[in-house]
RNA sequence: GUCCCCAUCGUCUAGCCUGGUCCAGGACACCGGCCUUUCACGCCGGCGACAGGGGUUCGAAUCCCCUUGGGGACGCCA
C-alpha cells in the first residue's frame, strides 16, 4: 500500500486561527499515525492580502502546537510556472480555454440567471470562440454541461453535484496568474498527496476540483471534509467570539498538548475518553470516527482540559511554559530545582499558566507585596508572640521538612490552644500577602527555610511599625 | 434566489453503518454534599437530550420520506 501523504495549505492572511490549527491537526495526526508524510504548503497567490508576518506566525504556532511537516513550507507563488505549464496542456488537449470577457459581463450574466431563479453563473459565452492568450483574458475550464460528479468522502458520504450546477471557472487570471482550485490540484498533483482532510466550506470546490484531475487524467486522491467550528452563537468563528488564534491561547496560559487534546475532540471521538496524551493521540486517532456535524467552540471546556494536562505534567516539562509566563510579568529564573518545587505547588491550583505565574510571583519577590486588608486582618498584635516563636522554632530547625514543620506548628498550638486555622493564616500572609495561597507546609518548603524565616521577622517588624 | 451539508443534555460527544443489551452513557458548565489551614484539587450525588411529523418493523435514537431549524457555497478570494 503507498503510503499516506496529507497536507496543510494555510492562505497567510492572517494568524493560524483555531478552525484551522484542527484541520492541520487533523491532517498531521493521521500522517504521523499511518507513517506517512505530512507536507505545509503555504497558499499566498493571493498577493494583496499575504503577509510575511503571517507565514512566520503560521510556522511559530504550528510549532508551538507540536505539528512539524516533513516537506515544506512551499509556495505556491515560486511554482508559477508549474501552474502556466499545465494550463497549456490543458488549453492544448481542448479542456480549456481563453475567454475575454470583462468582469462587467460576467456579471450580467449573473444577474440575469438569477433573475432566472438560477445559479449566478458564467454563461459560457466563449467556449466556442476559439480564442487565443492575450491582454486582458482569462482561461476557463470548460465544464461538462451534462451528468453528475460524485464527491465520494470520506466523512460526509457520497455526495452527487449536477455538472450543470457549476460553470466554466476561470483556472488563470488575466494576468497569467493561477486561480485557487487550478492551483491546488496541480500542487496536490504534483507532491503526492493522496489524502486531503479539510474544511467542509471546500466540499464545494472540490468536484471543480475533480473535472481538472480528470480533465488531466491523473489519480484523484481520497476527501474528507469535516465540519466548521463555530463561535458561542453558532455562527462562523470570528474576532467577536474573543480569541481565535492560537497565538493568542499560548499567551492567555494554555498548554499545547491541551490545545490539540480540546482541538482533536471537537469532531472527533474516541468512544468517552476525554483526555489524550500526545502519543495517544497518533495511535488512537483515525478517520472513522470524526464527526458530521458543526461544533461550537467552548473555552470552559479547554479551560477544564487546560487543568487537566496542567496536573498531569511532570514540573521540569512545564516549567519551560511557566518561565515564559513569568517572564512576562517581569520576573526572570530558571529551570531549576526551586522553580520546580514552586510549580508543585501550584499544579492543582491553576487552570492556565498565567494564574500559575501570577500566583507564583510571591516566592520570587524580595519584598512582599502585601494586600492591605489581608494584612489589617491577620497581621496584629495579638499575634506578635506566636509569630515570634515560630520564626525562631523554623530557624533552629536543623532538617528542613515537612515533618518537622508539622512538629513546630503542633507545637505552638499544644502551648496557646490556638486552633490551627488562627496560625495558618497569618503565617500564609507573612509570607505572600494575601489570605489565598497553596497548602502552608508545601508552600514553606518551597520557598525554603531562610526566606520563610525572614519573612515572618519581616511582618512582626511590620506590626511593631504600625502599633 | 439556487446548490450543498448537518440535526442526541446549555456545550463537546458515545450509541446510528451491522434496529432490541438505551425509560440513552461520558465530559464541561451549573446545583447540592463530603474532605479541609485559605484557595483549589479530589470524591459522592443531582439537573439535563434522541427537533417535529409520517412511514417500515413484533420492536427505531438507530432504516426511509416530509417539515422545521442551523450552517456553508455561489468571486479575475483562498
Amino acid at each position: 500500500m503507498e503510503p499516506i501523504v496529507t497536507r496543510f495549505p494555510p492562505s497567510p492572511t492572517g494568524a493560524l486561527h483555531i478552525g484551522g490549527a484542527r484541520t492541520a491537526l487533523f491532517n498531521w495526526l493521521y500522517a504521523r499515525k499511518k507513517k506517512g508524510k505530512f507536507i505545509l504548503r503555504i497558499e499566498d497567490t493571493d498577493t494583496v492580502r499575504s503577509t510575511k508576518e503571517s507565514v512566520g506566525a503560521i510556522l511559530e504556532s504550528l510549532t508551538w502546537l507540536g505539528i512539524d511537516w516533513d516537506e515544506g513550507p512551499y509556495f505556491q507563488t515560486e511554482r508559477a510556472t508549474i501552474y502556466t505549464e499545465y494550463i497549456e496542456r490543458l488549453v492544448e488537449s481542448g479542456s480549456a480555454y481563453y475567454c475575454s470577457c470583462t468582469p462587467e459581463e460576467v456579471n450580467a450574466m449573473r444577474e440575469a440567471a438569477k433573475a432566472n431563479g438560477l445559479k449566478p453563473m458564467y454563461n459560457g459565452r466563449c467556449r466556442k470562440k476559439n480564442l487565443g492568450p492575450g491582454d486582458n483574458t482569462v482561461v476557463r475550464l470548460k465544464t461538462p454541461q451534462t451528468g453528475v460528479t460524485i464527491v465520494q468522502d470520506i466523512v460526509k458520504g457520497d455526495t452527487a453535484f449536477q455538472n450543470s450546477e457549476m460553470d466554466d471557472f476561470i483556472i488563470q487570471r488575466s494576468d497569467g496568474s493561477a486561480m485557487y482550485n487550478l492551483a491546488v490540484v496541480i500542487d496536490d498533483l504534483t507532491m503526492g498527496i493522496n489524502t486531503i482532510i479539510r474544511g467542509d466550506d471546500h466540499l464545494i470546490n472540490t468536484p471543480k476540483q475533480m473535472l481538472i484531475y480528470q480533465a488531466l487524467g491523473a489519480d484523484m486522491p481520497s476527501f474528507g471534509h469535516v465540519p466548521m467550528v463555530l463561535g458561542a452563537d453558532k455562527s462562523r468563528l470570528s474576532k467577536r467570539h474573543g480569541a481565535m488564534s492560537v497565538g493568542e491561547y499560548k499567551h492567555l496560559g494554555f498548554l499545547p498538548d491541551a490545545m490539540i487534546n480540546y482541538l482533536v475532540r471537537l469532531g472527533w471521538s474516541h468512544g468517552d475518553q476525554e483526555f489524550f496524551e500526545r502519543n495517544d493521540l497518533i495511535e488512537k486517532f483515525d478517520l472513522e470516527h470524526l464527526g458530521r456535524s458543526a461544533s461550537m467552540f467552548d473555552n470552559d471546556k479547554l479551560l477544564a482540559l487546560n487543568a487537566k494536562h496542567i496536573q498531569s505534567k511532570r514540573p521540569e516539562i512545564l516549567a519551560d511554559h511557566f518561565l515564559f509566563h513569568l517572564k512576562n510579568l517581569g520576573i526572570d529564573a530558571q529551570n531549576d530545582a526551586f522553580t520546580q518545587g514552586v510549580i508543585e505547588t501550584l499544579q492543582s491550583r491553576s487552570k492556565t499558566l498565567v494564574e500559575m505565574a501570577k500566583g507564583a510571583a510571591f516566592y520570587y519577590q524580595e519584598d512582599v507585596q502585601f494586600d492591605e486588608k489581608a494584612a489589617h486582618k491577620f497581621l496584629n498584635p495579638d499575634c506578635l508572640d506566636m509569630l515570634q516563636t515560630i520564626a525562631d522554632d523554623i530557624e533552629g530547625l536543623e532538617a528542613y521538612t515537612q515533618a518537622t514543620l508539622e512538629h513546630v506548628f503542633k507545637k505552638i498550638m499544644d502551648q496557646t490552644h490556638l486552633k490551627f486555622g488562627k496560625i495558618a493564616q497569618p503565617i500564609r500572609v507573612a509570607i505572600t500577602g494575601t489570605t489565598v495561597s497553596p497548602g502552608i507546609f508545601e508552600m514553606l518548603l518551597a520557598l525554603g527555610q531562610e526566606k520563610t524565616v525572614q519573612r515572618i521577622k519581616t511582618a512582626i517588624r511590620l506590626i511593631q511599625d504600625t502599633a
